[in-house]
DNA sequence: CTTTTATCCTATCGTTTTAGTAGATTTTAA
DNA sequence: TTAAAATCTACTAAAACGATAGGATAAAAG
């Protein structure tokens, strides 16, 4: 399942690539826009600006805007930053690597297999999808 | 993630697929052969047997067997029975589909386009694999 | 018919994650 | 100096997860 915070924070994104504009947006239009807690939505534009994907302004006037363009921004580092791991089991994690301890070779493994091919799929959707593409 | 009832469900089903034998295998076979909790996988292999996956017997001489040819237990079915729908949302879930309450208009939903890929991209994986296809 | 072996079933439980909420603080513009 | 906005810290309720406990039921062996 997606966490609703990947949700919000897609659709953040998405709602300030589609503005357009070079003045910050604030969290309450957003919030308002897009039916989401506004308290909620404070912590999860947070993460995205500490992750380099947003800058913000404080004060009247203040809000949040994006750094990059739009065409520049891939769904696999938003995914990884809200999401984490796009692998489904750590054993096969390019970013966050961990072998399991109840498995005692991984290439003997079933579910290794099978993850490998779900987590390289999952992975040509994100690499082929910025954030332009999902405005259009 | 994938949880450890997936996980450890289709170990179990690998097992038994490579064991190949007309007699039962217990429990406690599978549990020790593939490093699960007994009593964990229990509810495990009674959730795959009441969900037509594997047959089982009781007393001495007991255990659990698989009902179909692993060439004819596909990842979709087992995936579905197991760890839920495949979809990362119910809005574009096939088998459990349920409108979102915060999006006005599915088809202008960045999250919705984007996870339908998501979504058949897996499927793919999942249809294209069956049990025999683990165990070689 | 009794004992042993194994699945079946229901209930409970501790921990972690999720999805928030509350409230005070800091910065900026007017 | 006041109002508007992000920032930060802490807390919480509910759900999901990963089991565990203990008895019920069924079948086979003696």
């Amino acid at each position: 399942m997606l966490s609703k915070k990947t949700k919000y924070g897609l659709k953040a994104l998405t709602y300030l690539a589609s503005v357009d504009s070079k003045e910050p947006v604030q969290i309450a239009e957003i919030a308002k826009h897009e039916n989401i807690s506004q308290k909620f939505l404070e912590s999860i534009l947070l993460t995205l600006r500490r992750n380099g994907f947003l800058g913000s302004k404080k004060g009247k006037g203040g809000g949040y805007y994006l750094i990059k363009k739009p065409e520049e921004i891939q769904m696999t580092s938003v995914m990884r930053v809200l999401e984490g791991p796009i692998a489904m089991v750590p054993c096969v994690s390019l970013n966050f690597y961990e072998k399991c301890d109840d498995c005692p070779d991984e290439n003997k493994c079933a579910v290794h297999k099978l993850m490998i091919q779900v987590r390289d799929s999952a992975l040509k959707v994100y690499r082929n999808n910025t954030l332009a593409d999902l405005i259009k």
